[in-house]
RNA sequence: GACCCCAUCGUCCAGCCGGCCUAGGACACCUGCCUUUCACGCAGGCGACGCGGGUUCGAAUCCCGCUGGGGUCGCCA
């Protein structure tokens, strides 16, 4: 079937139900907000929901305010959820971490019914395997050790506290069809298809079993997610199967890309939803920016609300290529959100970024003692609110001394990556991860430091540097930093 | 490596159930106009159907192959 058929497909007849599952693993990304656009816009289009779950089944990775960020960060873009573990809804709880009994529950159904099956085999058993498939050039894939275990063997391995996962009974022959809308019927061999682990030995589903049974108790009709779920989805649709349950429409979008066409990350662009907040950028300007990739208005319109967007929303304008990340056009874009704003707007707009008073209130402590009178306030924080600085006038001090440009643009970056791996935000933090980075590079603190505040306020005078880093937040610190080692890796001509 | 997806200007999109396409719009870049400056605005320029085979009177549009790019291959999502 081609993919204009699969669009002339029976339509749903189920009230339409959308959702977004972001994890709670660091900051809210744009990619969260590019998928949520489109599930948001569906859902409003087809008087349906849009429901918000989050997906914190990974015990060693979910961080507290990771969640919070996800919430303020969606509420900031406009995009309201209609059911979500805030605002609660008929089919919760939405937090998988909460439904704990629901997948214990299901994975016991999969079991009785012979569609799962226990494995003990340990991780390390599954990495040497992984190791072998890899030197012998083999495709990977768990070769179903347990599979064949019997009962009487199985309980009495439980029963001596052997830790096991369970896995899905897949089908060893035949293929399975994935009907994406976008594209059309996707076949896959069921020899493709390994025996997923459903259910961790920490009793935590994993993604694809948690995924599956909240959608259909959700009662989702579209799924609507990033393309980088295609390759799983038979997975999925082999669940789907295995439970007795019909399938939600799958829809996967495009990936956004960096200049390099891989996909996004924040190594080469960034990714924070705050970034572009605290860089200036307007939260609809973001969002028509983010229908602009992969989709188009018609009539060769390129700026229009969220509003206007809906009622003529059609997933069938959906390009399926990959499409890059370009700040030169959400920068043209938000221009002309500003030039189309009235005067009070504007204002307005001004003091809920970093006009707020709890921004300002930060930088009080930093500045009162460097300030003879109010009007030197502006001049001697301007570095606070800009996006990215113009280093054009302290480029030639961008060194260490002793040091090739490119060993200072490499060590640059591993202090980025240091303070990335740090949960907590402070200048205590930044102050000792600035230390301990520069001891283990060899160089001195009175060369790196001077070089890190350059970076950080395109000055040699300026508060407290790790006040200052601190208040500028990770995001902004993160472009800079990585920024001036693009320049200085470039020899300055990057722009 | 295996499997899957994708393929129009540097970038984002339009066109794609074949002819109206000497391929349209936008960003970026360049030039000019406007202007006391800068910016905005306006006008123009540069610039693409990846390659090779088919099918057809006719292909960017349909088919096949190749090439290229991407994704996935975890007790992460």
């Amino acid at each position: 079937m081609t993919a204009s058929e699969a669009l002339q497909a029976p339509a749903q007849t189920r009230p339409v139900r959308v959702r977004i599952a972001p994890s709670p693993t660091g900051d809210p990304h744009v990619g969260t907000a590019y998928i949520a656009l489109f599930n948001y816009v569906f859902a409003r289009q087809h008087g349906g929901k849009f429901v918000l779950r989050i997906e914190d089944t990974d015990q060693t990775r979910a961080r507290r305010d990771s969640e919070q960020m996800i919430f303020d960060a969606l509420h900031w873009v406009g995009l309201e959820w209609d059911e979500g573990p805030d605002v609660g809804g008929p089919y919760g709880p939405y937090r998988q971490s909460e439904r704990g009994a629901i997948y214990a529950e299901h994975t016991q159904i999969l079991l009785d019914k012979g569609e799962a099956y226990r494995c003990f085999c340990t991780s390390e058993r599954l990495a040497e395997l992984r190791a072998q498939q890899q030197a012998e050039k083999k495709s990977h894939g768990y070769d179903r050790h347990c599979r064949s275990l019997d009962n009487a063997d199985v309980a009495r391995r439980m029963a001596a506290g052997e830790a096991s996962v369970v896995r899905l009974k897949a089908p060893t022959e035949g293929s399975i069809v994935v009907r994406d809308r976008l594209r059309g019927d996707v076949v896959i061999d069921h020899a493709q298809v390994d025996d997923q682990v459903l259910l961790k030995s920490d009793g935590m589903p994993t993604y694809h079993l948690a995924n599956v049974v909240d959608d259909h108790l959700m009662h989702i009709s579209h799924v609507i997610r990033a393309e980088e779920w295609i390759s799983s989805t038979p997975k999925h649709v082999l669940l789907y199967k295995a439970f007795g349950w019909e399938e939600p429409a799958w829809y996967h979008m495009p990936l956004l890309r960096n200049s390099d066409k891989s996909k996004i990350s924040k190594r080469k662009n960034p990714v924070s939803i705050n970034y572009y907040r605290d860089a200036g950028i307007l939260a609809p300007a973001l969002l028509n920016f983010l229908a602009l990739m992969g989709w188009s208005f018609g009539e060769d319109r390129e700026k229009f609300t969220l509003a206007e967007m809906i009622p003529v929303f059609n997933l069938d304008r959906i390009a399926l290529g990959g499409p890059v990340f370009n700040l030169d056009k959400l920068t043209w874009l938000n221009e002309k959100y500003i030039h189309d704003m009235s005067d009070d707007q504007l204002v307005d707009a001004l003091l809920g970024w970093r006009l707020r008073r709890d921004y300002l209130k930060q930088l009080a402590p930093l500045i009162r003692q460097r300030i003879k009178k109010l009007d030197e306030f502006i001049p001697a924080t301007d570095f606070f609110f800009a996006g990215d600085l113009d280093y054009s006038t302290v480029f030639d001090q961008f060194v260490i001394p002793d040091v090739l440009p490119a060993d200072v643009a490499k060590g640059l970056l591993a202090f980025v990556e240091r303070f990335e791996a740090r949960e907590t935000w402070s200048h205590e933090m930044l102050h000792d991860e600035a230390k301990a980075w520069t001891d283990e590079l060899g160089w001195k603190s009175k060369h790196s430091f001077i070089l890190l505040r350059l970076i950080a306020t395109g000055r040699k005078a300026s508060p407290g540097l790790f006040e200052t880093m601190a208040v500028l937040g990770k995001e902004v610190l993160r472009r800079r930093v990585r920024r001036a080692a693009e320049l200085i890796a470039s020899g300055g001509k990057a722009k």
